[in-house]
DNA sequence: ATATTTAATGAACGATGTTCATTAAAAGGA
DNA sequence: TCCTTTTAATGAACATCGTTCATTAAATAT
């Protein structure tokens, strides 16, 4: 019984099945997903290579070699959820032409990935910042790009005589840590309930429509 | 050499010394201030219960017999953290009697302690925001009375028809939010130089102050 | 059938937080 | 002064952690 069943992984022979580098990629993938997993189950405390492993049913040692170590995975862990971050803001951006709309949608858009995923958010932008700033190998994006958008949205607001005159780095920025502040508060103060988060949420983006419109 | 000299403390009798009671609050008291040195040096991941045992030149189960665990002993640095958060608060609170006056003192007070002791900072406000919650032995204040002052000075300035009518908590949480999100990604991200920050701050300071005046 | 390549492993190392029986210095009593 | 009791401090041990590396055996190549 328990004897190892041959299904789609884990069939009984533990040892030296050579992969064709489809079957790499696809254990790759498969212990990104399950670090996710167990990531976001279990927190980033308790997250430990161990852990992961025994859920995959590997060696912990095997883990090493699809990832140098917990950090290079953690980092991976964090750039998905920057891929689907960044996906999100520009969706929201693109969804309407008209300045005020897109920078509400996009507020929206932010606000909605932060209490939604907020263990990515937690781990993102609160415990290991530090992930926003390694340009890392497959170089692709720079995770602060995510931000570009606001800063877009903002430069198109003013093109548009929709947001007044001024610094747009300053006008971005003030989205930026106006919304941060309200996701951070809402996800780790127990007290913030739907409602008083949705309160909250409702006057932060009158009080940046009154400061910045034109 | 290196002989343990007969001062303030570590004497070279390393057993059994007895202590007045008095003596064994200042050894916690030592413990205390030297984990918060290795704590603002080395940063929260980096703090060890062993490292510190050997800065203090004791075992490391002696820390033991003064601090239930590793836990319990971070968490008297953060309460630490907060009673100076909550005096800073406070004392710029009631040094004008001025109602926008006051708020702004307040929020330049709440900006100042996030940049000033960002170490602090982190991890009560963003790597250990459950200790916020946790009403410890000693009762004393519970941490969140902090913001209490927040709250206070929001309904001061309304009283004195200087903020306008209105839900004086979602007002509160506005201005937490606010700052917090500027102090969060002034100490985060090394790119909020001390000039980007300081125009965030004003223009921040601005924007509330719009907001809610009446 | 044999040799080569390589995915996976077990065992080990050092560091961590924590517990507990043991030690020896101080205090108390004769 | 000697003996007993109390107790501050310890060393050794345990479990857990991330990580490395020589070893194993299955898949492939010859």
């Amino acid at each position: 019984m328990t004897q190892p069943t041959n299904g789609d992984d884990k069939t009984g022979r533990k040892f030296g099945r050579r992969r064709k580098g489809e079957e790499k990629e696809q254990l790759k993938e498969l212990i990104l997903k399950t670090a996710s997993e167990l990531f976001i189950e279990q927190g980033y405390s308790a997250f430990s290579m161990r852990k992961l492993a025994a859920m995959l049913g590997y060696s912990p040692a095997t883990l090493y070699l699809y990832y140098k170590d917990k950090d290079h995975l953690l980092f991976s862990v964090v750039d998905d959820g920057f891929t689907r971050f960044r996906q999100e803001l520009a969706q929201a951006s693109s969804s309407t032409s008209d300045p005020w709309e897109r920078l509400d949608r996009i507020g929206e858009a932010y606000v909605q990935f932060g209490l939604t995923y907020s263990t990515y958010y937690q781990l993102m932008f609160m415990w290991r910042v530090d992930y926003l700033f390694e340009a890392k190998q497959g170089e692709e994006v720079p995770r602060l790009a995510a931000f570009q958008v606001l800063f877009d949205s903002v430069k198109y607001a003013q093109d548009h005589q929709a947001v007044k005159p001024g610094d747009p780095y300053v006008y971005s920025d003030m989205l930026w840590a106006s919304l941060h502040g309200v996701v951070a508060l809402a996800i780790q103060i127990p007290m913030f309930t739907p409602e008083r988060t949705a309160k909250l949420v409702n006057h932060t983006k009158d009080m940046l429509y009154m400061a910045l419109r034109s």
